[in-house]
DNA sequence: ACTATCACG
DNA sequence: ACGTACGTGATAGTC
């Protein structure tokens, strides 16, 4: 193809928004306004503008006005479901957008952007130019040609994947020609866009007529020796719907149009109008697109210099320790070659220095381990901190292992600074940091890599490496003053200083102790889990009358409900649930359910647990977990590799695995535990007094509650009037539903909502400030909680009603599992910190949300629980005491 | 990769 | 008319 040929891109508006809307998470602004589809429609443009490289350009939009060929469908059927209003506030947008951008923009009323577009591109074919259409929708590929592109962009997990078909590939993938396509349809018909098509053929059938006579009337005409002979019949019979359906899907190439699409010039897209709106809506990437157009390139990145030895690094560290005083830094791991012989310790776990970049601002300069010794680069970094330099990071707990970094004022992480900020990311890789607060494009590690992520790439590509390690660098550095400067605005300095900075120290201690296990102790479970299993198995098979796997609920259900005919209870969106608290109902009436329930107990217990556990015993006989305090939405920590949080504790049988995990000799375990802390909370935050008397009385919270709403004696008080009220107490701090609660006691719905009315009637100032939560969220956006974390509830302005629902539990439920999760928070640093000034042998080994576990040096116990009692119940003033119970034991079972 | 289930708070 | 209790992580089965 000649340079000078003129090319022509086509974008189908509204389909392309559309992909965009339902691809991409969503997006706000900081006034409430939502970009995703305008963000994910401008980001495909400039891709197409980029791979294509067109002369020419434009966009075509259905008109809002009913056409002509919606007019003829729907007297056949009814309407389309409506747009998502955070999707059609976008189409004025993006359309206000182009406008600024100089895009011409086709729509007319009476026509479809699909008309438009084949008008169009048959046009411009026909003046000898290369076509692209780009669109979401596949009826356009009629309109393929060897010179018509149609490209049908799609969004998957992994990224975008483009499908691209010219008239040959049509040809190739579908079987039919593009002309022949509009036959496949009009038999097939297209229940989305109200083609009726004909009964009982579907794509395949469709195409294998189509593909043997080449059109709907030749069809007709050979209509006897179709097969199969239902098709045959139901063409005969439905022939005039057939006609009907091909002129519905029959794009129009000749409508009356007098736009071309406009050559590309310079004062197209970048003009100064687009950059405002950019701004405005706050689409940052496309802000730094504008920016930095001209030079492809962040300036930064020519910064960016290899250190060739040490002195390079010391030369750039001296400069910062005698200006600015403070740096980013960033490290490389490799996994050690030999890590799988040497099982993880807890601290450096397998892994070796690669490299390490070190950030001033105006200059970063990365050294890797070939030209200086792991032991100099740590040295000089640690240097520069004992100076009394300030060092920014991004994940300090993993680099924690390699520096005395013993002052935390002088330590930033901008790892958990912006989780304080945005909760809800999941995760904070630097990239995503220098997008939030730089307004910075960075290559993320996968793209530079690849999926496969495995640190080895570092040694087999150099470059990218010493890329990657210099922004992560660089980031730290000009990211910390504005994170700061947020969490001051947002009132979430002190939480970040005082609270998540110090327990990263305190987690990784925790980490690096483990928890002692007996691996033997655990074999010996697991084999007598498996002798119940096996039992359970035969007995199962024997009511059964066959074997099947019982682990598969879909063999399970046919099982149960088809095969034995048990009346069901819920279904789920693949078959008949097996759930336990369906399963719960049946099991008195039929023993194949109790065994069935009994089973699930022992393979949970013996595939999570016994055999779960045993390969995450380390050399030095302990379990070191990973914890995490970047993960979850509230504020709780969560524990991975394996999840100490969850080891059984209500089940009998499982509860015994507590046995094998014991302190070391000459060590018990201190178990503390905070009683109701999230009701006492509650309590405090609502100020409701009626709660607070009881708590201040040292009363049965659950009695006295049961008491009030069921109007009896505080003796006379049933065991079942107890749990009811239990129930509903717990139902309170979740967001209570009549709903959850009636399925939670097993009671019909409207005994539920008397529960709770009466409740609310016993607690009237507890209501009105969960009332008052809700509101609060709706209206600032966010729950907060005693100490200003915040979590953004977006869900509440979401048009979808159960997700607003939804919203409002959140609303409820984040304030007061949150302040507990800081109440402990707190508690696990003053007591981490106690037992390290006193230089104790005592060591803080787990938490489990409202609970600390110690392994005890025999002759500290005094002293540790006096540090537990002390600074877990004064963690925090409240209106009500927070009381703790404590044990101690020879293991953690005996212990709790 | 997703779903169902179930362990904990 | 709908279909939900809040927050996690690991496993097995299925696609």
């Amino acid at each position: 193809m000649k340079p000078e040929a003129s090319k022509v891109l086509l974008m189908d508006g509204h389909s392309i928004l559309n992909r965009a809307y339902y691809g991409l998470p969503d997006l706000t602004d900081s006034k409430g306004r939502h970009t995703n589809a305008v963000y994910g429609f401008l980001n495909m443009m400039f891709k197409y503008i980029e791979t294509e490289e067109p002369t020419h350009f434009g966009v075509a939009f259905d008109e809002s006005a009913p056409t002509f060929r919606h007019e003829m469908y729907s007297a056949y059927k009814g309407t389309r479901k409506p747009m998502d209003p955070e999707l059609k506030s976008q189409v004025p947008m993006i359309k206000e957008m182009l406008t600024a951008m100089n895009v011409p923009i086709f729509s007319q009323p009476g026509l479809e952007a699909d008309d438009i577009l084949g008008t169009l591109s048959k046009a411009a074919e026909e003046k000898g130019m290369e076509v692209t259409v780009v669109s979401g929708d596949r009826d356009l590929l009629q309109l393929a040609s060897d010179h018509i592109k149609i490209s049908i962009p799609k969004t998957k997990k992994t990224g975008t994947e483009i499908e691209d078909y010219y008239a040959s590939d049509v040809k190739e993938k579908k079987g039919v020609t593009p002309e022949e396509f509009i036959d496949v349809k009009a038999l097939m018909g297209d229940a989305s866009d109200n083609i009726p098509g004909v009964p009982s053929i579907g794509e395949k059938t469709a195409t294998a007529i189509i593909a043997q006579y080449h059109s709907i009337e030749n069809a007709h005409e050979h209509v006897a020796e179709l097969k199969p002979p239902r098709a045959s019949k139901n063409l005969e019979e439905f022939y005039d719907q057939a006609v009907l359906s091909k002129t519905l899907a029959t794009i129009e190439v000749h409508a009356d149009i007098p736009f071309i699409p406009k050559e590309i010039t310079d004062d197209m897209f970048f003009t100064n109008e687009a950059y405002l709106l950019c701004k405005e809506w706050e689409l940052k990437s496309l802000v730094v697109r504008f920016e930095n157009r001209g030079d492809n390139k962040n300036d930064i990145e020519g910064s960016f210099k290899k250190f060739g030895s040490i002195e390079d690094l010391k030369s750039l560290k001296e400069k910062a320790a005698s200006g600015k005083k403070y740096a980013g830094i960033s490290l490389l791991f490799l996994k050690n070659p030999f890590a799988e012989n040497m099982a993880s310790d807890g601290d450096k776990a397998g892994r070796t220095l690669y490299g390490a970049a070190f950030s001033t601002g105006d200059e970063t300069g990365f050294i890797t381990t070939s030209s200086a010794s792991e032991e100099d680069i740590i040295g000089e970094i640690q240097n520069y901190y004992d100076d009394g330099c300030t060092v920014s990071l991004r994940g300090l707990k993993t680099i924690l292992p390699y520096f005395s970094f013993e002052d935390r004022s002088r330590i930033f992480d901008t790892e958990t600074a912006a989780y304080l900020l945005n909760p809800l990311a999941g995760e904070y890789p630097a990239c995503d940091i220098a997008k939030t607060e730089l307004s910075l494009i960075v290559s993320t590690h996968e793209e530079l890599f690849g999926k496969g992520k495995s640190e080895k790439a570092y040694n087999e590509e150099p470059e990218k490496a010493f890329t990657y390690a210099c922004y992560e660098a660089y980031t730290s550095y000009a990211a910390k003053p504005l994170m700061e400067e947020k969490l001051k605005s947002l009132g979430m300095e002190d939480l970040y200083r005082d609270i998540e900075l110090p327990l990263t120290y305190a987690l990784y201690n925790m980490e690096k102790e483990g928890l002692a296990m007996d691996g033997e102790a655990l074999k010996a479970y697991g084999r007598k889990l498996g002798e119940k299993i096996e039992e359970t198995e035969k007995k199962i098979y024997e009511e059964a009358g066959e074997e099947f796997n019982i682990s598969s609920p879909k063999q399970l259900g046919t099982i149960l409900f088809e095969k034995l005919s048990l009346p069901y209870g819920k279904k789920t969106k693949t078959g008949y649930s097996t759930a336990a608290d369906v399963l719960e109902k049946l099991k008195y009436e039929y023993p194949i359910v109790e065994n069935i329930l009994s089973y699930r107990t022992f393979s949970k217990l013996k595939s999570t647990y016994a055999d779960g556990l045993l390969p995450c015993l380390a050399a030095d006989g302990r379990v070191h977990s990973s914890f995490q305090q970047t993960v979850t939405a509230t504020g709780r920590i969560s524990s991975t590799e394996p999840n100490l949080q969850n080891i059984p504790v209500r089940i009998e049988q499982g509860k015994l695995i507590r046995k094998v995990f014991h302190p070391k000799d000459g060590y018990v375990y201190i178990d503390a535990d905070y009683s109701q802390i999230e009701l006492r909370v509650l309590a405090h935050l609502s100020g409701d007094p009626a709660l607070i008397e009881a708590y201040l009385n040292g009363q049965d919270i659950h009695r006295s509650t049961a008491s009030k709403v069921f109007h009896k004696a505080f003796d006379e008080v049933t065991e079942l009037d107890r749990r009811r009220a239990k129930a509903v107490n717990f139902g309170i701090v979740y967001g209570i539903s009549a709903f959850g609660l009636s399925q939670d006691l097993n009671i019909d719905r409207k005994e539920a909502q008397d529960y709770i009315d009466s409740y609310f009637d016993v607690y009237p100032v507890l209501h009105e400030y969960i009332k008052g939560l809700v509101e609060s969220a709706k209206e600032k956006g966010y729950a907060e909680t005693l100490f200003g974390r915040r979590r953004p509830v977006p869900e509440l302005t979401s048009s979808n009603f159960m997700q607003r629902q939804f919203g409002e539990r959140v609303a409820m439920n984040s304030p007061v599992q949150g302040t507990a999760a800081d109440i402990i928070k707190i508690a696990m640093v003053k007591v981490h910190d106690a037992l390290k000034d006193r230089g104790l042998k005592s060591k803080l080994v787990l938490q489990v949300h409202d609970e600390l576990l110690i392994e005890t040096e025999i002759s500290e116990k005094e002293e540790v629980e006096n540090i537990l009692r002390r600074e877990m119940e004064n963690a925090v003033k409240l209106r009500v005491p927070l009381e703790i119970d404590m044990h101690e034991g020879a293991t953690w079972y005996d212990a709790k």
